[in-house]
DNA sequence: CTGCATCCCACACGATACTG
DNA sequence: CAGTATCGTGTGGGATGCAG
């Protein structure tokens, strides 16, 4: 229990220090929308109608915004096409395909655990 | 190993549904400060006092909000010692445990990629 | 030392209306 | 269809002060 343990590999990029970027990524992947749209967009590209559809309750600023966020960290591309009426497709890049295995076991451990965070949380407020 | 998730049997909680349960679950594994307390407690126990000297640039009421919200969860345990001056450890239940290497994974991905994302981001600001 | 209470405000977000 | 613009508000969260 000694209070000056130290890890050894606490050198590199620390989440833990204030201004470190990797808290910037952090922020990104914990987005809610930008979760859901990355797994959405794992089963293959997408048109922006298509995902204001699939994902429930998102609104055309947040889906926008979500999107022009995940197209700027590299991690979704955007495709338009010159037609009449407009199509735009978005799918994710190389950079966004190797978050998806982690996303969806975040995903999965939700859904798994579901059952027992609703109880603990009845058990606690029933305190 | 597909990241494409299999319906299952029953019903299944889909977080693309805008009141399903797994939707709290996956905020809460986005909350920021959330990921930062999993992540410090996954070394061991620590104190109030020790989390929030580790954690920069959380606030007292962010940081006991946060340990409330895990407490009530059921991911971190919350020992009170009727001491003087007062001393409160946290730890991680199992179910908190079973988190650790996925939040872990996050933090990886996040510091491995953060080069690329830095670089994503210059290039679409440039434009 | 650990935390709850209060004040306060910037800004995240939704709703709505408009456009190429 | 796929956005942009604008406005109103709810609240997340910091700062401060107090208590056990």
């Amino acid at each position: 229990m000694s209070y000056f343990l130290r890890e050894s590999q606490d050198v590199e990029p620390d989440p833990y220090q204030r201004n470190c970027g990797s808290r910037q990524v952090l922020d990104r992947i914990g987005d809610r929308w930008s979760v859901l749209v990355v797994l959405t967009l794992a089963h293959g590209g997408k048109r922006y109608g298509e995902l204001a559809q699939r994902i429930d309750g998102v609104s055309q600023k947040m889906l926008t915004q979500t999107l022009r966020g995940l197209e700027r960290d590299g991690l979704v591309s955007r495709t338009a096409h010159a037609t009449v009426p407009p199509r735009v497709d978005y799918e994710l890049t190389d950079l966004g395909r190797s978050l998806v295995d982690l996303v969806a076991g975040l995903e999965a451990w939700a859904t798994g655990h579901l059952g027992e965070i609703e109880a603990a949380r009845a058990r606690y407020d029933a305190r």
